[in-house]
DNA sequence: TTGTAGGCGTTATCAG
DNA sequence: CTGATAACGCCTACAA
């Protein structure tokens, strides 16, 4: 049915060897044969089976992607940045989502093995141990946001203290006393390493820490929505509400807006990734920017050159600096009508 | 270095084609025969290479998606819906993006020729003839949004049309006469068929079309926010924009804005799409909802289904109703003479 | 119920 | 420079 490389060899009266020669550029061919065989190719419109030779070539030119569910623009441009940097390196991309859960992470891990010749893995709900356990002992791989201490695989992570640390600083700089924070959800490391920036910049800027001030979402539009709600009735509100992520942030900026709070004038509004419609929202959202591309990029980058066999960078756990990004949804708190602490 | 299924056999005391038939049930294995391998195989982590498996079953068990630039929400909700239908079934997807252009679409669908069942081929931007001179005859296709006029393939695409005409004929009955349009841009197969439902709402509405209130776009918010400044520039400016799709009416709500233009009170703002995040947006965007996940899953499962070797239904090109879905960012154009005093 | 052996489409190793 | 031919790992008649 399908044309095999014996079909070119016949057509073009050659031995397949000469066929495979030319075809992977693996050793010396005359000018005229050559030319004939890929002419023949060409014609009979013949592509190698990829099974038969990574059969025997050991490689699949595969990479494998396992992520988490996918939702808004973060997983776009992720995958985006990935398959730019694995189109330039002849790597295809396997892709497999939504493994939150641990049972689906296992299936999915085995499923892959055998077709790949590494992985990507982005896990941000799974515990060192789950990972250990199903992370190919043969195959290199490669994390993003995971928990993971020791370096026996690299990791690529985004820089959530450091990020979320210069956010609260810069609203605690406006004059801001009552931050609120609405959190990614316990369990999910960017989430928690947010957390704990923010928690840290309180302590910094002399800020007492206050639980009635802390929500926990689970990144999404809808559980920015409820948090900014819950906010707002707490007896003395917050002046400024600090979104672990940019869709939570866009809930908020709806539930307040909803509420008829300006923003800011009444309150502040922050979020994180500075995804690009950020700077469109209204008021155009104040955010900490997050190389989401270049993340997918440089995972696939570093998976291809361990797969390549290339040295190990000495530093295994790479974090991707972030940059604050000021637009007009954070300002100075209004003027306190009510008392004012400390 | 891999353990194959060779090392099975000879830890387990039995030949390979024992192991085969236990790994794939395919014939007869007494019961302890049957535990003591799988016993061996989970403890050696044994995994049949997928290459050898495809070369004697002729599968591979992976679908082919070949999609444009990703960008926005769109694209994770719409391999979100694959990926589920494919998990569901057993299937792998081999996942390729960026392929606008002729010569990318062509080397990425060489590429994928043997390393998958089928395909599911987006390309909004070309025309018949490279599609078909493209795509494979040897495994089955599916087309989105694709600019098929016959039925070689079976397509998947949105009821641009009626979306589009309905959501004008919404804007024509609030009363506004001067109704915009901000396309997704030329050769775009789903900006194409919006804007044709826009010009015949018009119309069927009595409204005379206006050249000064169409402005392409590209479906980014950028083009949306240049679009709307330009709208603002007219002589006479319009009372309604209606965007192409959610992202270009963010832009267009974020030039309003900026221009100190309320919405909906000075000027209405309708999207195309209904993203998760369009009921969140200040205020909240009318738009066409379009059931992205949906066609993902569709998609899948119909392609799947002609792998499987299904009957093919009788109507191979598939429309997904679309819904028109009213929030607060439309109303009533203002009163002709008494113009806002703000 | 189990084992033996042939072959799937490639590439790599030899001879020529 | 070119052509046989032996793997690669697996499945599947066919034989036992």
């Amino acid at each position: 049915m399908a044309t095999t490389i014996k079909d070119v060899a016949r057509e073009a009266g050659v031995s397949v060897a000469t066929v495979s020669r030319v075809l992977n550029n693996s050793g010396p061919v005359s000018k005229p044969v050559a030319e004939r065989i890929r002419q023949v190719t060409a014609a009979l419109r013949y592509v190698p089976h990829s099974g038969a030779r990574s059969l025997i070539t050991a490689r699949t030119n595969t990479l494998g992607v396992l992520l988490p569910d996918l939702y808004g623009e973060f997983f776009s441009e992720l995958i985006r940045g990935m398959d730019r940097a694995s189109q330039a390196r002849g790597y295809h991309l396997l892709l497999s989502s939504a493994h939150s859960a641990r049972p689906e992470f296992e299936t999915a891990m085995r499923a892959m093995r055998g077709r790949v010749d590494g992985m990507i893995v982005m896990s941000p709900h799974l515990d060192s141990r789950t990972l250990y356990e199903n992370l190919p002992g043969n195959v290199p791989a490669v994390l993003l946001s995971c928990a993971m201490r020791d370096e026996r695989y690299p990791v690529l992570s985004i820089d959530n203290v450091a990020g979320a640390h210069t956010m609260v600083t810069h609203l605690a700089a406006l004059g801001h006393r009552r931050i609120a924070h609405v959190s990614g959800g316990r369990g999910n490391h960017d989430a928690e390493e947010r957390q704990r920036g923010f928690v840290k910049a309180l302590r910094d800027a002399g800020l007492k820490r206050n639980p009635q001030l802390e929500i926990e979402g689970d990144f999404t539009e809808a559980s920015g929505y409820a948090a900014a709600q819950a906010l707002l009735a707490r007896p003395v509100p917050p002046t400024a509400i600090f979104a672990g992520n940019d869709a939570m942030a866009i809930g908020v900026l709806s539930a307040l807006n909803e509420a008829g709070k300006r923003v800011p004038a009444d309150v502040s509004v922050a979020g994180f990734d500075d995804v690009p419609l950020a700077r469109y929202l209204t008021p155009p959202l104040t955010s900490v920017h997050v190389p989401i591309d270049e993340m997918g990029e440089r995972a696939a980058n570093r998976l291809i050159a361990s797969i390549a066999g290339d040295a190990i960078p000495r530093r295994r756990h790479e974090r991707l600096a972030t940059r604050l990004v000021v637009r007009a949804s954070c300002g100075h708190p209004p003027k306190q009508k009510g008392r004012s602490r400390s």
